[in-house]
RNA sequence: GGCCCCAUCGUCUAGCCCGGUCUAGGACAUGGCCCUCUCAAGGCCAAGACGCGGGUUCGAAUCCCGCUGGGGCUACCA
């Protein structure tokens, strides 16, 4: 009996991006759902790309998504360690049982006579394929090779003859022709090992069970079946998902804007809908809703319910989503909802570093008169700027609807009387002194919340009047209402 | 160019394997109405898709072939 056990592995050349994230959430959940295990490699054998920032971030992205591994760079486990620049001596130990049984061979073609190579068989239109011209080298041919000082790679030889075929979990069965594959290298001249090579012998060593990964993969799974047989491996069941396409329907990359973990960590978007959002980008859970807690996602996650086409990333929809968990969590965790609110107005600089439990207190407040409003963190920033700031920044549209009248001169003056005149009000309160002008002054109480709004906000949406006058207080009412009122008396 | 993958509303998808129950279902987005101090939320309604062409069949979104379109790979990247 095998436990499954899944990876994920990532190089380290930046953020975490949400195909890749995508990618990993599958293969956790499928290792979760079997009772299983979840590893986490880092694949940093291209060093000039690899970072350990990036490292630290990918893990610092996982944490924050709620996906966890049972073995990795961090925690370690048994088959370790799990970052393949500190896993030299084992594939040196494979390539040599490769040599030493025949199925590789040491190849002294420099990076120059094989881009020759290649361009000789675009111009000609054939399709490349290397030549093999170091696959049986004598041992004084090397020696001459080794003497002008060339470095060699190690190539796979590849003899096979019938089709290569992947079966494949998602796609079924997809045959490669053997005159499409050719002697793959396995290790550079300068001793490391290539992914394909690396990816191999790690997933066996590993007893990695099953590969969910992206589909740009498959052209490389036969290069890698053939790695497996060479070594005389069982290679693991592979699935190959779709790629994450942007708006326009090419590959999701930085042109389409955020594509990192990241990038809608700090918009203020929430783990548990992000990863509700991806389960049903490429999935069906089986019924019509669109809501689920991570452990029902466990529970129904099956491969092959996994689809083939390649699914666009729709921002609205993950909007729509984060909204309906914020609702969620402004009724049983508001505190969350102002831990999340912080951020975000840290980041537009409305609040200090230095956050007391005042600030907190009224943070809170603001957050509740938002209410649903908030569909995303930073929403609080959009629609709730006006609570933090000391001269509110009319819209100009909203002045020239509600503003530029000189009845509004009128009205915003006998309520801020009202309002100077009055104790502190609450939002029962607060409507009292609006319907109460509007009835001393013979007009419909629009007359007086629309322009009202204006001055104390400087627009034309947002909450309700009376609560957000309850939460500005008097002081700062009749601060924006003499503004308002000094403007608009400029104006005539 | 070669090899490979994919193809249902604008978007995510159900249906396809095991043809009829599909006048193709749900959701996001969009439009309208209701609610209402605005916005948001909510409720109701509307519009909206089987890429094209051939087969097979009494019957095709579902099976077969071709085309078109999109994508990936074609590295001493992963």
């Amino acid at each position: 009996m095998s436990a499954v056990r899944t990876r994920f592995a990532p190089s380290p050349s930046g953020y975490l991006h949400v195909g890749n994230a995508w990618a990993a959430f599958f293969n956790w959940l499928f290792a979760r759902h079997a009772d299983g295990q979840f590893i986490l490699r880092i694949e940093d054998t291209d060093r000039s790309r690899s970072t350990d920032e990036s490292i630290q971030s990918i893990l610092d992205d996982f944490h924050w998504l709620g996906i966890d591994w049972d073995e990795g760079p961090d925690v370690g486990g048994p088959a370790g360690p799990y970052r393949q620049t500190e896993r030299s001596v084992v594939y040196r130990q494979h390539v040599r049982a490769l040599l030493d049984g025949g199925h590789a061979y040491f190849c002294y073609c420099t990076p120059d006579e094989l881009d020759a190579e290649r361009n000789a068989a675009q111009i000609a239109g054939r399709p490349y394929r290397y030549s093999g011209r170091c696959r049986s080298l004598t041992d004084s041919e090397r020696a001459v090779f080794e003497g002008e000082g060339r470095a060699p790679t190690i190539r796979l030889r590849v003899t096979r003859e019938e089709p290569v075929v992947v079966h494949d979990l998602i796609l079924g069965d997809v045959a490669f022709e053997p005159d499409a594959l050719d002697d793959a290298i396995l290790v550079r001249s300068d001793g490391s090992p290539l992914y394909n090579f690396a990816n191999v012998v790690d997933d066996h060593l590993m007893t990695v069970t099953h590969v969910i990964r992206a589909n740009e993969h498959l052209s490389n799974t036969p290069k890698q079946l053939l790695i497996y047989d060479a070594f005389g491996w069982v290679p693991p069941q592979i699935a190959h998902l779709p790629m994450i396409l942007g708006p326009d329907r090419r590959k999701l990359s930085k042109r389409h804007g955020d594509t990192s973990i990241r990038d809608y960590r700090r918009q203020g978007y929430l783990p548990e809908a992000l990863l509700n959002f991806f389960a049903l980008l490429g999935w069906h859970p089986g019924d019509d809703r669109e809501i689920y807690t991570v452990d029902e996602l466990i529970a129904r996650f099956e491969i092959k319910d996994l689809g083939k086409a390649s699914p666009v990333f729709d921002t609205a929809k993950l909007t729509w989503i984060n909204g309906l968990y914020m609702r969620e969590l402004m009724a049983h965790n508001p505190t969350r909802v102002v831990d999340i609110s912080v951020a975000s107005l840290k980041g537009a600089g409305l609040v200090g570093p230095e956050v007391t439990n005042a600030d907190r207190a009224y943070v809170q407040r603001v957050v509740e008169v938002l209410g649903d409003r908030i569909k995303v963190g930073q929403d609080v920033v959009s629609t709730g700027a006006f609570f933090f700031v000391d001269e509110v920044e009319y819209d100009p549209a909203a002045v020239e609807q509600y503003l530029r009248d000189p009845a509004a001169l009128t009205v915003l003056g006998h309520l801020r009387e009202r309002v100077a005149a009055g104790p502190e009000l609450d939002r029962v309160a607060a409507e009292k002194v609006v319907r109460e002008l509007a009835a001393a002054l013979g007009v419909h109480s629009r007359a007086i919340i629309h322009p009202a709004r204006v001055a104390l906000t400087g627009r034309t949406t947002g909450p309700g009047l009376f609560e957000l006058m309850a939460l500005l207080g008097k002081d700062r009412m009749v601060r924006r209402l003499d503004r308002a009122l000094a403007w608009l008396r400029a104006q005539v």
